[in-house]
RNA sequence: GGAGGGGUACUCAAGCGGCCAACGAGGGCAGACUGUAAAUCUGCUGGCUUAUGCCUACGUAGGUUCGAAUCCUACCCCCUCCA
């Protein structure tokens, strides 16, 4: 393996546990075997899980086997970060629904030929009571607390539910079950990854590399992108959609999506650094980087198409080239302002719609209009706005 | 089982008889500006087509009072400490 190689897969992670472990299996030449696991209750993935999957891209792309681990037993679990109450355990319906909507979703990154999709079922679910309590007599409550949340909760006086301790111990097993040579995961994994590598020595194998992924921060460019927290770009969101919060991402966090979402080199990624630090538009920069990723998950065309469409409403101020049109029918021969964008769904509420006139937002055919107590023509066709964002073409019937 | 603390709008969090549709912060929306839906500054942020008005809201249900988020009673839920 050549020293290119190494330093691609280095990229972006925060540690590779062992460096030279990894070097070592390497440098045999046989495919190794990846694995990271997912959890089966949220399909809907977004770029902040694409960090991860893009590393397996680029061990497929090196001619690795790629294993997606859809943590289906786990499941049932839940992990233990504390906040999460009881989750539901989700029927085998549920499961297989969310694992196609997964391989629709990563597909669109990985190569569906050379992944393999596996569920810890598969092992789980024959493992007998016996084997449980051999697998859990291979670690000690001593080294369960040293992960950081278990201690934090057992020191604070935080309840830690027994069965909580088999997470880790079952996502360790899986290595084993699976023969993993390499696990992927974000950093807030790292007690579990290296949990494999205990076990895997326990059984007589030889430990997985570890490798950590950042936690990608949300639009916000504070929290960590997550879909509870609203601050997330889904990768299956339509491409204006996509490429409209890829821009309102702020300046400074441009550059962090650029090191873990772009498949451009760093070294043509410093480039542009260097030409906004010399005064070029950081706008350019990031309308390069949100055509990368919308063509990634909608296709060149897409990206193309969104990206003109951005320029001319927001640069130049422009109307999308698709304007709804909705009728609205008048009440007692009267279409009052408020009422009518109400109506049209361009406001959620009357009040708004009064909040909205105030604040002088609201424009008719162009015109601002900031009187309450306007009414609009029956039978009449006007283009309301209300903010740059919100358009439609609204007949009076 | 015993003792104590708490449940307020999207979230966090004040208020503890009237001036409360409810301080403040975050989020969201809008305006200005601009180099973009960046940054910055400012405003708004329950509902209602006839709005210095009406309706609904401070865990739930009652009650006291001219008047309650604020007092009383019961109930539900959460948390902490002790056993």
């Amino acid at each position: 393996m050549s020293e290119d190689a190494c330093a691609e897969l280095r990229r972006g992670a925060v540690e590779v546990l062992l460096e030279k472990d990894l070097s070592a299996k390497l440098a045999r030449g046989r495919p190794l075997r990846v694995k990271a696991g997912f959890d089966p209750t949220a399909p809907d993935l977004h770029l902040g899980h694409t960090v991860l999957i893009n590393k397996l891209r680029q061990f497929q792309e090196l001619g690795h086997h790629v294993m997606f681990l859809i943590g289906d037993f786990t499941g049932m679990i839940g992990d233990p970060t504390g906040k999460n109450v009881t989750r539901r355990p989700l029927t085998r319906a549920e499961v297989d629904a969310n694992a196609r909507t997964y391989q629709e979703q990563i597909f669109r990154i990985l190569d569906a030929q050379r992944t393999e999709i596996v569920f810890n079922s598969a092992w789980m679910d024959r493992m007998s009571a016996a084997g449980l309590i051999g697998l859990a007599a291979r670690q000690t409550v001593a080294r369960m607390l040293e992960r950081d949340d278990f201690h934090r909760r057992y020191t604070g006086g935080q309840p830690i539910a027994i069965h909580e301790f088999l997470y880790p111990l079952v996502q360790g097993y899986d290595s084993v079950a699976m023969r993993a040579d390499v696990e992927l995961g974000g950093t807030d994994q790292k007690f579990n990854l290296l949990m494999g590598r205990q076990l895997q020595e326990e059984y007589g194998q030889e430990p997985q590399v570890v490798i950590t992924m950042p936690l990608l921060e949300g639009l916000d460019g504070v929290q960590k992108m997550s879909k509870s927290l609203g601050n997330y770009i889904g990768i299956t969101e339509p491409p204006g959609e996509m490429f409209g919060k890829v821009m309102s991402v702020s300046d400074t966090l441009m550059w962090r999506y650029y090191e873990l979402l772009s498949f451009r080199s760093l070294a043509d990624i410093d480039g542009l650094k260097q030409a906004v630090g010399e005064g070029a538009n950081p706008r350019d920069a990031k309308i390069e980087l949100a055509l990368e990723l919308v063509a990634r998950f909608h296709g060149g065309a897409a990206g193309r198409q969104a990206k003109a469409e951005f320029l001319r409403r927001f640069r130049d101020g422009g109307l999308p080239d698709q304007i709804e049109e909705i009728t609205v029918a008048a009440r007692d021969g009267r279409a009052q302002i408020a009422y009518v964008l109400k109506e049209a769904g361009l406001v959620p509420s009357t009040s708004e719609a009064v909040r909205q006139l105030a604040q002088n937002a609201v424009r008719v055919d162009g015109e601002r209009v900031c009187d309450r107590s306007a009414s609009l023509a029956v039978g009449r066709t006007y283009l309301l706005q209300v903010g740059r964002r919100r358009v439609a073409r609204v007949t009076i019937a």
